[in-house]
DNA sequence: CCCCATAGTTCAGAAATTCGGAACTAAGGG
DNA sequence: CCCTTAGTTCCGAATTTCTGAACTATGGGG
């Protein structure tokens, strides 16, 4: 098992980060991550809504969200803690977190009313 | 030749919006257009940098963000003309399109310092 | 120490996307 | 008409994503 790869801040993309988040089930995990104090097991976001997310698919989306520089993972015995990067981040590139979580929220808020 | 499809501004998706600018050369088609007063012919971006892009990718490359509801293009004559739907957009998820603007400004600035 | 359970990774083939060249359509001259 | 310009569509190749199955790693009994 290879070591984690988590990128320095100032090698993190714009485009990366942009396609890690244009995935709504990556966006929604990120944002779990990122409300629940920065730590979250990878299995405590198994299922998404209605859609049960196979193991491999949630692992290759947590490496995308790691390697775009959205989070940081570290082995703690048998389970992941993934810590949300969102504070560094925010540094390198002002709003943008918050503007994407907020559409995302809006949309959500949007569709709620019309199901 | 079918006719272009536009997105309603209330049906326009943040993952479709990401997805769009989640590309470098969309990005900078989109900036292109925005920042030119919102017209801008097909042809006048036909390379980006030192990146020659097809015709044919330029075509759908400027259906992804029309279909992102980013553009608005339409047929005037023998040319397209595309205007930005940067207000709008604004509008339904704001601050959103400045911050990945900005974002995409910043990180190249910083590797212009050392290429 | 060995075995089991839990947590996650890796691999490989299938499915879906994207890329790009060639042929095509549309509009405006001459 | 025919030519040129501007862009679209088609389709096969290349790339990426998805996911089940096998694997690795760690901790806890017995």
């Amino acid at each position: 098992m290879r070591p984690l790869f988590h990128p320095a801040i100032e090698d993190v993309r714009p485009e990366a980060i942009l396609h890690a988040l244009a995935d709504p089930a990556r966006a929604a995990i990120f944002a779990s991550i990122t409300q629940a104090g920065c730590v979250q097991a990878c299995s405590a976001v198994s299922s998404l809504g209605d859609r049960v997310i196979p193991r491999s698919s949630l692992s290759s989306h947590f490496k995308v969200l790691r390697e775009a520089g959205l989070i940081r993972s570290e082995r703690h015995g048998v389970e992941m803690r993934n810590h949300s990067r969102c504070a560094e981040v925010e540094a390198r590139f002002p709003g943008l977190l918050s503007a994407i979580m907020n559409a995302y929220a809006g949309a959500k808020a949007c569709e709620a009313t019309v199901p």
